[in-house]
DNA sequence: TATGGGGGTTCCAGTCGCGGGAAGGTCAAG
DNA sequence: CTTGACCTTCCCGCGACTGGAACCCCCATA
């Protein structure tokens, strides 16, 4: 399979099956005109990326998984450690987008959106914290 | 001022405030030794683009809406606009998150966890989508 | 007067995960 | 033989900074 195969069959873009090529997260073989010659294998591969991407992995993460899904020898626990982690950051990411989107959301029901100038989300922004006077 | 006054001031780092003036957010004078000297106005509109920030509006739209700041003829229609745009945004990224985070908690649930290789985070990344035969 | 330390300055590189585009090689069809 | 669809490598850019190197400035103290 050339690459255009294998991105139409895992969904990913060519240009992201190369960078993952680069940093070494496939190894796929090569033919003898320099085309990447990827095996079914690759496309799984990939496809397991492409999904582990789309749960919000980073990239070192996909690597480990990757390696834990290669090796026989792991232990669930593993796995299930790095999926915690990423958990976690997802609520923390969750619940700041939250506290930012109730500011908002008030200041936004605030402001009457007219031709005037006047403007509670501006004059939120510009607000001075309170002086604390030594 | 210094710039590190205004940093301790503003809560912003140093390095941010000189960013800030390469991409022309802030344009403080200079001292004859060179120095950045910040007036009293930069520092407020310092802490506006930390709040801005905070609140999670990208650069370009700190600069729009420190220009709107700053215009006497504004419409409000204009800030809000704005506001609502951003919020939309936030309200796409939580969905986003939140559909990762469904996914992802009911896969740590149905790990074991243990010293054991099954997994069932690692069999749903590399599960084949259902293969539609012509 | 030397020196030490704590400011400040510029510029360059790196982050993360790619995407765009240039300049060129390869291959099958018409 | 040419066209067009592929493929290759290479380098730059994104957003919003952050770290670090190499250097300048100023004040206090020995």
């Amino acid at each position: 399979m050339n690459i255009g195969d294998v991105a139409r069959r895992s969904g990913l873009p060519a240009k992201t099956i190369r960078y993952y090529e680069d940093i070494g997260l496939i190894r796929p073989q090569r033919s003898e005109n320099g085309y990447r010659s990827f095996r079914e294998s690759d496309l799984h591969t990939l496809a397991f990326l492409g999904r582990a991407r789309a749960l919000g992995f980073t990239i070192e993460d996909c690597r480990t998984l990757v390696a834990l899904y290669e090796d026989e020898g792991r232990e669930s626990a593993q796995v299930k450690q790095i999926a915690e982690d990423h958990l976690r950051q997802i609520d923390d990411k969750i619940a700041q987008l939250q506290s930012m989107r109730a500011t908002l959301d008030k200041l936004v029901h605030a402001c009457a959106g007219d031709h005037r100038p006047d403007c509670p989300i501006l004059e939120d922004l510009a607000q001075e914290p309170p002086h604390t006077d030594p």
